[in-house]
Parts: C-alpha cells; structure tokens; sequence
DNA sequence: CAACACATAATTGTATACAACACTGTCGCA
DNA sequence: TGCGACAGTGTTGTATACAATTATGTGTTG
C-alpha cells in the first residue's frame, strides 16, 4: 500500500492537506457519473489502497458522504452507495419543486452577462457529453446547470440544499430512469436560460417548476422493487 | 484519561458503540441551550476528557456538527461553534420561510389526535422552561415545536434541511436576539396549534410565514458587528 | 524600544495497531 | 438430509503514536 501512496504522492502534492476533501470529491463523482452503482459496497480499506490514504482519511470522506445521502453507513457493516427508496425519491422532487422555481426567480433577477455564458457553456458541454455517448457525464452536468442558477440566486444556504438534492438525484435517476423518454431536458434548459437572459422571474419560475415535473414523470416510482436492491443484483449488473 | 473512561464506560453500555453520536447530541444540545457560546473553541482533546472518547471519535462528531453549520473547522486551526454572519441570518431566515409555510400547510392535512397532544405537550414543556428562567432551555424546546411540525408533514427530507435551519437558528438568536422584545412567541405557536388541529392548512400557512416574519424582525441585523466576534469577547462574557 | 527571527510548545492531520463485531463455512447431531 | 452451534476470516470501531502545522515566547538586532 506504501509504494502506491508513494506512486501517488505526485499528484497529490497540489492537495497538501485535507485529503479527505479529495476523496470526497471523487468518490462523489463517480457517484453522480454513474461508475459507482446504488449499493456497491465502498470498503474502507479497498478505497483507501485505491487513493493512497489510510482508513482513517477514508472514513472522513465516507461520513461526509452519508450526510449527504449518497452513501449510507450501516453500523459494523460498511459504507454502501445509496440506493433512495421511491419515497425518498417522491420527498426529493417535492423539495426541489419548494426550493427550485423561486430560486429561478430569484436568478432571472439577479443574472449578470457573465452567467449567461457560464450557463450557454454549460448546455454545450452537456449536448457535447451525449454527443460522446457520455449520458452519465452528461447527467451530472445537467445538474451543475441546476445549481449554477442556484449560485446566481446567491442564496448560499438553499444552494447548499439543491446540491444535496441534485447530488441525490443522480441516483435516483439511476434507479428509476425508464429509458423511455429521450434525454430531452436540455431543451428544458435552454428554455430556461432564455427567460433568465430576458430577466423574466414568472416565466423562468413557471419553467424550472414543469421541468421538475418532466422530470419526476420520467421516472418509474411505482414501488415496483422498493426493496433495496440486493448486492448480487448490483455486482452481476 | 484511561481512568476517566472506565469511569463513564457504566453510563456509556447502553450506547454500546457509535460513541460519536451521543458526543454529537451532547454537543449539539449544549450549542442550542446556549451554554456553549458562538466562537467558542472546542478543543479535541479536551471534549474528548470530557466525554471519555479518544480524539478519533471527537474529530467524527465535529466533523459531523460542521456539516450541520453548528460548528466551523479550519485547518489545522481547530473547530468552534460557529458565528453565523448576518447575511447568514437572511439565508436562514430566506430559507425558513420558502420551506416551513407549506409544511405547516401539509401538516394541518395530515395531523392527527395523537399530534396535537405531543404538540400541546411541546408548548407546555416551553411555558415551564420560561417559567423556571431556563431561557435557552426554553428557546431549544421553540425549536423542538418547528421540527414537529415538519415531522406531522410526513416529508423527511424537508423535515431535515427544516431541522438544520433551526439548529443554525439558534445560533443566530443567541448572537443577534434583541431583548427588546419579550419571548411572546409562544402565542404564535399556540395560534398555530389551533389552526393545525382544526385542519385549516391556509390558516397554517399564513401563521407561520408571519411567526417567521415576527421572529426575523426580533433580530438585530444591522451589519453593526457583522465581522466575526473575536475569541477573546466570546471569552471574556 | 520596536521588530524580526528562531526555538519551543501545543494542537491538529494522518497512519497504524488492536479490539469488537459480523459474515462464512464446517462440523456435529437429530 | 436438515438444522444449529462454533470456529475462522475479514471488516469495521476505537485508541494511540507519530508527523506536520500553527501559535507562542524569548532573544537578538536595528
């Protein structure tokens, strides 16, 4: 384990301290990437071989994780990627249909020309994604688009909420998603960006809250397989 | 410290392990009752004396508290109870009153007999307090009422970000709370009580915006000492 | 006397060691 | 053969040891 700390340790130096913070990072993407499915087992020792730091730094980042519900800690048994009932995911959209459309609002507001373009690149980035054949790549950024128009609503304390329920999101996303409907959101979005360029709080408002709606119809919440998957399912998938 | 340990191990059995916990409501209870002031340092080896743990189950429980904005980490400085700025207050505040209206509301549908008698319990509990002159005591109980409410709601991931915002509410109160005004707020919870146990939801809705209103402009925002307090007044008081 | 530099002490960040618990497979018995 | 007890194995929970960083106090120097 030494020597792959070691082999490590050069890219790591720009991180000097609070290595926990990095291994939160990419755990937490690999998550919203959809690599690491609901339920994969995140044991302590294999992830802390896998970034070169010991258990204790591991343990950190697993517990930050699990406050954010993208990893659920079960005492004396480990850390497992979430995977969110259907009524977490019915509680999930019914905040973000409370939080979402005001702080679209609020956006539309306060927008500056430099957002705009930050948010136009966005978008691009996303269609650029899916062109790939990224769609898991692709999700996770149609969610910093979400909480890019939470950071322009400056509003710290509920963009810190709409993170949460992105980041979550993302997995429910993975669970639910019925393949269905085509990954059309970023027409959603480019809607959205226009009523926020034009400064039109209602209109932005109206869209972000259908959007969410769109969303939460795309999903298959019948509580089908509410039970939390098992491991088998997980790993032989 | 081995021997203070042992000392506590006949009053820790019952908590068996997740020792970090009951150090985190230990914690989080002493923040909200104000005897831990804002700013106040909390050393780890101190609280970890103090509750018979070692150092890693302290660093758990301040890292968990941190999430919570109950307490602020900074590297390799320490962690203490945090001082919420004023705009911190307004997001608060802003936040509250985008999610706890419609709770009240979604509570008035849903409460039941049993709900009522706990609730008139919590309003009973904080009249005591007050009577007693256990003030802090009493404002924890305050918030205990909200929390209930969001609880009735049936929504548990509202009900948490709902429980944070009162958590760093508290913290707040405690630094910009102005005597001015009595602790009349006790009515307005009464108030709601009756609207929620006559299932009027609108009634419950507008009671609570306007309790939030009411307890924001109990405050005194004014960015007069808006920078964070020094260690040395949170010390010296 | 003020200001800087350095040594010292104290505290946090991380790694490792040990203990406690849970899971798995085997053996014995009905 | 089926069920239950039990030991073995592996993983997590906690404590402690060491390294790195910061804060403090002292002495020197302009």
């Amino acid at each position: 384990m030494m020597d792959r700390k070691n082999g490590q340790t050069a890219a790591k130096d720009t991180t000097r301290d609070g290595a926990s913070e990095r291994v939160v990072a990419e755990l937490a993407l690999a998550i919203h990437e959809h690599r690491l499915q609901p339920g994969a087992k995140l044991s302590e020792d294999e992830v802390g071989a896998i970034y070169g730091v010991s258990r204790t730094v591991v343990r950190a980042a697993l517990q930050q994780l699990s406050h954010d519900r993208l990893v659920e800690l079960r005492r004396n048994r480990g850390a497992y990627v979430a995977q969110p009932s259907v009524r977490e995911a019915r509680e999930v959209f019914e905040a973000r249909a409370l939080l979402e459309p005001r702080t679209a609002r609020s956006a539309a507001e306060r927008v500056t020309e430099a957002d705009i373009v930050a948010l136009r690149r966005h978008i691009a980035d996303e269609h650029a994604a899916l062109d790939r054949g990224e769609p898991g790549r692709a999700l996770h950024l149609s969610g910093l688009f979400h909480i890019e128009i939470a950071r322009i609503a400056n509003q710290a304390t509920i963009e810190d909420f709409i993170r949460q329920l992105i980041a979550r999101s993302s997995l429910i996303i993975a669970l639910y998603w019925q393949r269905r409907t085509a990954m059309c959101e970023s027409h959603a979005h480019d809607a959205l960006l226009n009523a926020l360029a034009s400064g039109n709080g209602d209109l932005a408002e109206d869209l972000m809250k259908s959007h969410l709606l769109d969303l939460l119809s795309s999903l298959d919440l019948r509580n089908v397989n509410s039970a939390p998957r098992t491991l088998q399912e997980a790993l032989g998938g």
